[in-house]
DNA sequence: AAGAAAAAAGATAGCGCAATCGTTATCGCA
DNA sequence: TGCGATAACGATTGCGCTATCTTTTTTCTT
């Protein structure tokens, strides 16, 4: 393009750039080089600018689950609030593996990506907390144990209390709580509210915790145990849209009515689970507005801003079904 | 790392870029290279060698809609077919709107991505056809008629024709449909096939085909304006499961039943349609097998296979439920 | 009319790698 | 002993851009 308009190449990448102005480019210049531009289709390689400037207007996004719609639904804020940002998306799928965490992040930081949204796996964030120091990362939902990494999370202590509380408000003492991956922050903190909520009550002898798994087999699989044991729970707490499920299924297939026969709560929200039928009584987590901080954060930080303090907890909202 | 170990830049790209044996390395070298590499915890800049070899190991996902549990679906499994094939995946939102089709495509390849899944908007892909010429494409789910593009769909008339038959057989004869985006192939073929079916029966008369977005919006408004009319539908087939969603709320608040009063079925599967009370019965897509197919598609396109003739259409199935 | 300032542009280098084309040791063999 | 074959490695260049430093041209000032 440079020889074909007889201006140097720098001229020309000041004006695709945007620096017109800044370097005072006469306007015919820009205009001839702007509809050169178009003419040719010229479209600048994003890899040679990061070569040389170092940043990429890229964001790497790292997921433990994209099958999981809570993790779905969040990876749509975040593509679209990035994408509205000026930056482009790398998802990517760790399925529950702390080392595949680890082997992604350092691959999109050799892909020079300017920042690195998280849902970590596994229990301590040693690598993730060293790699911070090399580029912005923010964990969303997830999060280690004093961490002095920013993140953005429910307050799943508090929507485990609720969720119990609830249960235990309609008179329900055989309580079980189907819990996710173990490690996770998030499924800590509601097994802690569920046992503080039990505990209040003069019920600790009555805690039951199950499960491994934040999947629909596990609430399956654990619920079909539930279900033929001889003294029966009268209510089932499952800590995710996924293990709710399962045990709906196992729950119907025992030939069960709810809630008569089983409560049921569940954590998260969908689309869905209003046209259920019992619709879903469930602890929602505001995915939205932490989708949003979350990027919000990251941007911040990488422009510069030391908000690095940001360890944010949004609170849940229950919302009301006829499963509990 | 050259200077310190004492070896040139060529030798030590070599033994990092698995070319060792090729240039015939001494095992020694190459030992002394990997652990030097692993001690300083080296990994190349994805940027330089893009530029310097044009590839870059990264594949685009172009998607109308995220948020779609059905496009969400197809991004799950596109992202782990990928990354099991040693890809990483950028995603994109078009938000159906052509022209970011195009833009988010142009942007993709001065990314210098070593191809483009799309699942297209708009009427004509004039665009995407001639990027094609310097990028491998693969659409999905969408394309565009007379295309020479490579496609995976599912056969969509097969299922509107299905779907109507279906109701039909159930004694139905005032059956609307509720449509998603007019443009997009599928949406045309679905009606294409409920047309036919009530002509069929001789029923051209009845034939009533509303709405114009795959959202739960759509279908809740639509729905709201059947419900009101003197002479009620007996029958609703929701072109996706979004519209579904919305038709199904409409149908409860004017407190009619299913399917007593309406029968619903809808296109699109998912896992929470089983429990859902009714059960929906549904025209199930098979995505996993369109999104891996299309992955397949593509990744021999880029190694130079030339099956750009693959057009395909996979059967749906329909999954009986209580709805209809 | 001479000099200073501002306006408009160009020359050069280097980001981190890999393709290309070398060069230097080592060894077998007649 | 000398020669070519092979093994093992190196120097250079350039991918496409932009940051930095210069140069040339125009305009204004006194």
């Amino acid at each position: 393009m440079a020889e074909r308009l007889g201006y140097s190449a720098t001229t020309i990448s000041r004006v695709l750039s945007g620096k017109a102005e800044k370097y005072r480019i006469s306007p015919d210049t820009v205009n001839a080089v702007l509809r050169e531009a178009r003419r040719c289709n010229y479209s600048p390689s994003v890899a040679a600018q990061s070569l040389r400037t170092r940043r990429s207007n890229t964001i790497g996004l790292l997921l433990p689950s994209v099958a999981n719609p809570y993790f779905a639904d969040m990876a749509s804020v975040i593509i679209t609030e990035l994408n509205s940002a000026g930056y482009t998306t790398i998802v990517v799928d760790t399925m529950e593996s702390e080392q595949r965490l680890s082997e992604s992040a350092r691959s999109l930081i050799s892909r020079q990506v300017d920042g690195i949204l998280a849902v970590p796996c596994g229990e301590k964030g040693m690598d993730l907390e060293m790699l911070s120091a090399q580029i912005p990362v923010v964990l969303i939902d997830r999060y280690y144990e004093d961490t002095s990494l920013p993140y953005v999370t429910t307050n799943n202590y508090q929507g485990g209390l609720d969720a119990t509380r609830h249960l235990l408000s309609r008179g329900h003492t055989r309580i079980s709580c189907i819990q996710g991956v173990q490690s996770s922050m998030p499924n800590k903190e509601r097994v802690r509210g569920y046992v503080k909520a039990m505990e209040d009550e003069g019920l600790a002898q009555d805690i039951d915790i199950i499960g491994n798994e934040f999947s629909v087999q596990n609430g399956y699989l654990e619920t079909k145990l539930l279900m033929s044991r001889a003294q029966r729970p009268t209510a089932i707490f499952a800590l995710s849209n996924t293990i709710m499920l399962g045990a709906l299924k196992a729950i119907r297939e025992a030939g069960l009515r709810i809630p008569e026969d089983v409560a049921l709560i569940s954590f998260d929200n969908n689309l869905y689970m209003d046209y259920m039928t019992p619709s879903i009584t469930r602890i929602s987590q505001p995915v939205e507005d932490m989708a949003k901080l979350a990027v919000k954060i990251l941007l911040d930080k990488i422009k510069g801003a030391s908000n690095c303090g940001s360890q944010l907890r949004l609170s849940p909202i229950m919302v009301a079904g006829e499963s509990a």
